[in-house]
DNA sequence: GGGGCTATATTTGTATATCAGTGTATGTGA
DNA sequence: TCACATACACTGATATACAAATATAGCCCC
């Protein structure tokens, strides 16, 4: 019910977004907003909300005259994304360490429960998808709805990058690790653990990183165009 | 140059957040769109661009078929964005400690000298002013674009509320002697002392935060509708 | 007198047409 | 062969017209 109310603008965008988001738009990729319209039996008018709409959420980027195009951001300010994303995330996880409630300590367990079956599976796709989860309980956890929401489009934005992450080898098993910790940390009220933590399992601290800054520079390169 | 050329729908957006901003439009108030185009002689278009800007950067709502308003944060909300906001001042005056370059902290000591002339001269609204400038400079010396960009933009969503701050009594006086524990900490390039005086700073922590409560419920008093 | 239904008016959402500016491509001349 | 100028096409910006949906008010019936 709620889907058809919303207009064809956020439907639009809404479809975008996941397209990028799951990588089948890649960044540097151009969006023709004729297209775009063609395929939804929609006017260039609610593209182009749709577009603004991205453009607000940083996904992607419009140069005047030229046209518009998957959001390509630098290795310079994704290390910069990455480096606020993790200061999000210790601090969800410090508030969560504080006061998260029973179901939803019994929730993250679960979360992580299954993170372990995907990583003792070794299914990477279902791993990344649980992993979600398992973040997000600590989100939700924090109870600061403002914080859950900005730390949720963050990791949107960054989403088509992070998928790379755990393509490096033993990323998950190190991952579950450190989930393991998070938990603990959690469960035991220790805010600081929580806190530091998360923000070491976002940061990828560590040798881990450099592999990672290669994948992206490998993804980059098809587009070509620096900026 | 470059102000004329900003489209239309730009201007318009710059003036409807600077009216919401500094409190000529205040929360709850309704925009009117027609209205708006007829004033600066443009049509709905243009104003409806404006407008889903602005719902971006969350300093309006618009309700389907009721109207457009100028975004009425709750109390509760309004403390978890400010939670937020003490977070990210942290991660900046962490970050600044670290990697603050000399004509930065000049710049940044200048401001702090600035903001000083206004609170030796009482004029509260100078001190305002060159508060925004003395906090900018830690935004920059963060030498993080991307958080200093989204420190900034949280900034303008909770300005209409941060007005008031200064409004209680010794507020600005208490401010400038919190100014000078930041500087000495950056300077002397001690992080977490940094990080922890700008939390603290941001979160006007103890006895002045019910005040500054009251402040904001007697804001919202006369605009009525909850939610 | 009160409640429900209907009609109207208001408001957002969408479509289409037009305008202006810029980037690019092509052709011509040196 | 290279450079410059002109023309074309593409894109973004805006105006206007139209459609859909909802809130409100008024009226009628109970």
């Amino acid at each position: 019910m709620a889907s058809t109310k919303r207009s064809n603008a956020q439907q639009l965008r809404d479809c975008l977004e996941d397209d990028i988001i799951n990588g089948r738009r890649l960044p540097g990729e151009r969006l023709d907003p004729d297209a775009l319209g063609r395929a939804f039996n929609v006017s260039r008018t609610p593209v182009r909300e749709a577009f603004q709409q991205l453009v607000a959420s940083g996904l992607i980027t419009v140069s005047p005259k030229k046209g518009t195009f998957v959001a390509k951001v630098g290795i310079d300010q994704l290390i910069e994304m990455f480096e606020v994303m993790a200061e999000l995330e210790g601090m969800c996880g410090r508030l969560a360490a504080r006061r998260i409630s029973e179901p939803e300590l019994a929730a993250l367990r679960v979360a992580h429960e299954r993170c372990e079956a995907a990583a003792l599976a070794g299914d990477t796709d279902v791993y990344y998808y649980e992993n979600e989860t398992f973040h997000d309980c600590i989100y939700t956890a924090s109870h600061n709805t403002f914080l859950a929401s900005e730390a949720r489009q963050l990791k949107q934005r960054l989403k088509p990058y992070r998928r790379l992450q755990l393509q490096v080898r033993q990323r998950m098993h190190n991952s579950l690790n450190e989930h393991h910790v998070i938990v603990e940390a959690i469960a035991k009220g220790d805010a600081a653990l929580a806190q530091q933590a998360l923000c070491d399992h976002v940061l990828i601290q560590g040798e881990r990183f450099s592999d990672f800054v290669s994948s992206v520079r490998r993804m980059e390169a098809p587009a070509g165009q620096a900026g």
